[in-house]
DNA sequence: ATGATAAACGGAGATGTCTCCATTTGTCAA
DNA sequence: TTGACAAATGGAGACATCTCCGTTTATCAT
């Protein structure tokens, strides 16, 4: 433990660079909520850190990756949650352990709403789409896509499953979800029933 | 005609101004065309056109709105394919209807593939979503929900037809669908079909 | 024709993203 | 302790978006 660096050969974050890490999150948390992610730049947030852009930018490639960083604690929960969950509750009905799973995530992007549009705005500006590129959309496809399989059996459905599981992102994307929210008006509850119907034939 | 403008009180577009237009569209499209749309900033643009950039953002307020200039032709056509379709199918089944929309649509969204993109993208970059704020997707959606209202009548369905009509746009997306094209290797056909087979519950 | 006027123009500049690289600095091995 | 080296730094600068405003110009009424 203490001898991890010798043994792998590998340094250890340096000491200054852990310092500013902590500026860099300390100063965009303040920023974000004094403005609101989307209006605190990247140059913003150096000149609040009293670092030079670059340092910045070496760091977080682009805001996502510094608003990922800020809400990495609760995805690592809300994986949890959902990990949990679906252990202790393996003898209900697929269709139901879909709905909690959906809710859990919907709760989360409630919380973490301008965070999680945070990432996900700059994923599309700079690295094509939110589905592939986000770690979070990734593991929630794998779950989903478990749930589904379970529902909707290959041998009994025309449509594959990862391809459901991908419709059903796109649903859950900030902007569609904030649209929804906000255009439509509709309340968490209502879009989490409406998802459920549309993906949950009820027979 | 000769006179719409004094009785409209309304100027014509001067005759300087024509001709810039003309030649930003003819600048925007070799430039297009040699670097893909994605590459050309608006500055290439005004320089190529031999005008300043000011002179090119009142014109168009972001390169999305230049590319829907630049297919809008294509547009007014799409949608006479598809009012013509529907009126002479009105005998055929909604779900065939539906189908034959999707497909007209999706033979669009190939043809001009990358000037849609364009468009999105600075939809989604300046105005919030796409969904709302495309005069294609609201004109869309409107079609949609027709063909959802004689398939499930509003009384035999928990979900709104808005709503699956707006879950159907985000699938039609450029984002979304170019992922299911690249990514997942989908041909536009296999495309249709699953989406097809996701929103028309085959009982 | 011509002058008043609204429209169009262009380019400077504010702000933002992101890269590059000469310089500094912490760390580890000797 | 020290010096070599990898890591980290910061800021200049390349480009992009977009705005603002003083200047030019086409058009219409007279």
């Amino acid at each position: 433990m203490t001898n991890d660096k010798k043994i792998f050969h590998k340094r250890t974050e340096r000491r200054d660079a852990a310092e500013n890490r902590q500026r860099i999150l300390d100063a965009a948390l303040k920023l974000f909520n004094q403005s609101g992610v989307g209006q605190v730049s990247m140059n913003q947030i150096a000149t609040e850190a009293k670092i030079g852009p670059g340092t910045l930018y070496r760091r977080y490639r682009n805001k996502g990756e510094l608003c990922l960083d800020l809400i990495k604690d609760n995805v690592v929960l809300l994986f949890e949650d959902i990990d949990t969950y679906l252990e202790e509750n393996r003898e209900e009905s697929p269709s139901l352990r879909f709905k909690a799973v959906l809710s859990l995530f919907l709760r989360f992007r409630e919380n973490k709403a301008q965070l999680l549009k945070g990432v996900e705005d700059s994923m599309s500006t700079n690295s094509g789409n939110p589905l592939t590129n986000s770690p979070i959309y990734n593991e929630l496809h794998q779950i989903f896509v478990n749930l589904f399989e379970e529902i909707y059996p290959p041998e009994s459905t025309r449509v594959k499953n990862a391809f459901r599981a991908d419709m059903l992102l796109l649903a859950l994307r900030s902007d569609s979800y904030l649209f929804q929210r906000e255009v439509r008006g509709y309340s968490s509850e209502m879009i989490l029933e409406q998802i459920y119907s549309i993906f949950i034939s009820n027979k």
